[in-house]
DNA sequence: TGAAATGTTGGGGCG
DNA sequence: ACGCCCCAACATTTC
């Protein structure tokens, strides 16, 4: 009895707290395996940013798995059947996945296999079809899913340790660098230059963890809006391709909150927005059509105003409002976003530039280390106000506002948009309503150094509510 | 997990 | 002492 079990990993690149690797592991011989599958991802296909820390992270694996990762490329239905036939595997083991194209995907590979084939789930707290309201419907509001669904619900399940022995079955593969997961050309080039920001293993999720709870816990609930400050996780890529379990850091922050005696807000912030991303699950698990479609059928007809030369500045960094391009800048290089940047640069997008909250999720789809189709799909419809319990489309961000508010003393515009760090902490805010002198003690010439703000906010921000009123006329005709 | 417009209140300057 | 105005500081409402 040598035949493996096969362990296919996809979002659950790690070896601790891995249920589907811990079962195989207790059981024999285990044939790990990867697969990038761009056929049946459809429009989903990995982004460019997403691909780079995938490579980093099969590296890591494969060399925990002492280079026995064994590693196919193409369409999974096929090459699971192929890989059970050649290796004669008694059975194959995965963690779930929630995307649409990849359960419609798993199911059929499941259906016509003839060997054992278990899931489990290793990468949500409360999987979506446990949370149900009394009505038995799926939630669509955020506070009562969260409460009543998942925190009265049974407690999420401990994490595992790492399998105490694998014993691993060798099997020929493609190598990492095959899968081209690279960009070409990669001299100094934007990946690297990206990676050089992050430290991608499991190991590195982990200290990651412990960094963030040991540093930015407390204080977190009013800390984490602030982008200079160090009170947010920056976890999100680590969740995303699995180098850690949101279980292990739901049980890891309840222990340090406790011991470190941190204020209990401050871990229920944060248990909250793990609580978040659960819920971004629950709504594409079931609405599988958001990443498409508004969930609000009225925004169907939302008359956007696309124009190709202000989402160019947009995407660039160059729109003239030094938070929204210090956070696009930092999008760029790093892969990642502050969370309250996000929110600040959509409502940019969507509101005062009228632009299709479509082409915001690409980008970011493109560009983010953790683009998570369900936490994707399901902020930009919130920011975009046509999701579920989303920020009503009135709620229209004063980038101005949100700078002085947030980047008080200017340390984020600083850091991401070097040619204004001259100004006074005061200025830096808002450089087009500077004289012509405060401007040359500091080295800029407006239109040429930094651009000129390519739209005014009060008149877009009316534009907006204009366009809200289309639609909202349109609704209540229709009942 | 807004912002702006509008309304209200209360202190202080001033005739 | 008093009314009047100004305006900051809130509070409420509207988008």
């Amino acid at each position: 009895m040598n035949e493996p079990i096969i362990v296919w990993f996809r979002q659950d690149l790690r070896l601790a707290d891995n249920p589907a690797l811990h079962a195989a592991a207790s059981e024999g011989k285990i044939l790990p395996i990867y697969i990038l599958d761009d056929t049946n991802a459809g429009t989903w296909k990995m982004g460019a940013a997403n691909r780079v820390w995938t490579h980093h992270s099969l590296i890591d694996l494969n060399t925990q798995l002492n280079g026995k990762l064994c590693i196919l490329k193409g369409d999974a239905k096929k090459l699971v059947p192929q890989l059970i036939k050649e290796t004669k595997a008694k059975a194959i083991y995965w963690n779930r996945c929630y995307e649409p194209w990849r359960i419609s995907r798993d199911k059929k590979i499941k259906e016509n296999l003839e060997i054992e084939c278990k899931s489990f789930n290793g990468s949500l707290l409360w999987e979506p079809w446990h949370i149900k309201t009394q009505a038995d419907t799926p939630y669509k509001v955020f506070t009562p899913y969260y409460r009543k669904g998942c925190l009265n619900h049974t407690a999420p399940r401990e994490p595992l340790g790492k399998p105490d022995k694998i014993d691993i079955y060798s099997h020929q593969g493609l190598s990492i660098n095959d899968l081209n997961l690279l960009p070409p050309k990669e001299e100094g080039g934007w990946g690297q230059k990206m990676t050089s920001y992050w430290d991608i293993s499991e190991k590195s999720g982990h200290q990651r963890l412990t960094d963030f709870l040991e540093d930015g816990l407390n204080d977190y609930k009013e800390g984490r809006n602030i982008p200079s400050q160090n009170n947010v996780s920056r976890l999100s890529p680590y969740l995303h391709h699995g180098q850690i379990s949101p279980h292990q850091a739901w049980y890891q922050s309840a222990f340090i909150a406790e011991h470190n005696k941190i204020p209990q807000k401050d871990l229920d912030h944060f248990h909250s927005e793990l609580g978040w991303r659960e819920f971004s699950y629950h709504l594409l698990y079931h609405f599988p059509d958001i990443t498409h479609e508004p969930l609000q059928e009225n925004f169907k007809d939302f008359p956007w105003h696309p124009d190709k030369s202000t989402l160019e500045a947009w995407k660039k960094g160059q729109t003239g409002y030094p938070i929204i391009d210090a956070a696009m800048r930092e999008l760029w290089a790093t892969g990642y976003m502050h969370g309250r940047c996000r929110m600040i640069v959509g409502s940019f997008l969507v509101k005062n530039m009228l632009v299709h909250w479509h082409e915001g999720e690409q980008w970011f789809w493109d560009c983010l280390v953790d683009a998570d189709l369900a936490n994707n799909s399901a902020s930009w419809q919130w920011i975009a106000g046509c999701g579920a319990d989303a920020a009503p489309y009135f709620r229209v961000f004063n980038p101005l506002l949100q700078s002085k508010k947030f980047d008080g003393n200017g340390d984020y515009i600083r850091q991401w948009v070097p040619e204004l760090s001259k100004l006074s902490d005061k200025d830096i805010h808002e450089p087009w309503t500077l004289d012509e002198n405060t401007l040359k003690k500091a080295d800029i010439v407006l239109g040429n150094d930094y651009p000129k703000p390519i739209l005014d906010l009060s008149a877009t921000r009316n534009r907006a509510l204009d366009a809200y009123a289309t639609i909202k006329k349109k609704n209540n005709n229709d009942e």
